[in-house]
DNA sequence: ATCGTTGCAAACTCTTTGCAGGATT
DNA sequence: AATCCTGCAAAGAGTTTGCAACGAT
């Protein structure tokens, strides 16, 4: 529910580590970094909380290729993903190439795309 | 197991309607597809059939955004694909905008990336 | 006191695996 | 005949939901 909600504690660090960590977090890792502070946080607890903030639209789902979606602050505009294949964390990147509708078939019309690059994040790159 | 297949009936099918269909396939679509000729095909099977396909690379997973994998023939080299947001079927895109390492900061090494362009395909744009 | 929220457990979806019977070589 | 494959059912992962107790207002 988008109205009425409660700021118990739970919900209170949820969104907090997600304004500390600037890049897309998953549900796991809500839960693994809520929980060093609450360590009796339940999982389904995340879930609610995360798709109640969907809701009203102060996250975004990130939907990533081949894995379970991320979260993150819904007032970051267009921009594209990096997954450091070490790592496995998903960062922010700025920019966009555009030029997508020339990859579009005629009679195919084109709303919006997503962009994944993979590769070594700048951490995992020095060693 | 790679070697020692042995060509059953359901797998010429699950071949088959891949060699047809010219656009990846699901796990579903495929049950579906050969269902329509071996109505007895148990799911599972599909999923093995095609879990061999990929380890021979007769087949390529196509991780897709948000959804469950689809798959389609390994020898289509580099390209993208087109999600339709009303019958929900994937197209191929032929091309590449290129220029991806321009987006990745300082530190960041890419490797690959993957496109998915949304939106509505011919069929659907005729109605 | 009300009623949204929590943690737990059960349910659900998608995928994988164990097994006994069946099909291909 | 050997052994790979099949269908079914059970088991796993990830996510959602029902429920009684708890906590914010």
């Amino acid at each position: 529910m988008v109205i009425g909600q409660r700021n118990t504690q739970q919900r209170r660090k949820i969104r907090e580590v997600f304004e500390k960590a600037g890049r897309p977090l998953n549900v796991d890792e809500v839960h693994g970094l809520v929980r060093e502070i609450l360590p009796g946080l339940g999982i389904a607890t995340v879930y609610r909380a995360i798709n109640d903030l969907v809701e009203e639209e102060w996250l975004k789902p990130v939907e990533l290729p081949g894995r379970n979606n991320s979260y993150e602050l819904s007032n970051l505009g267009h921009h594209h993903h990096f997954i450091c294949e070490d790592c496995d964390k998903v960062f922010d990147l700025q920019g966009c190439p555009g030029q997508m509708k020339d990859l579009v078939p005629e009679g195919f019309k084109a709303r919006t795309h997503d962009i994944t690059i993979y590769g070594i994040c700048e951490h995992c790159n020095q060693d």
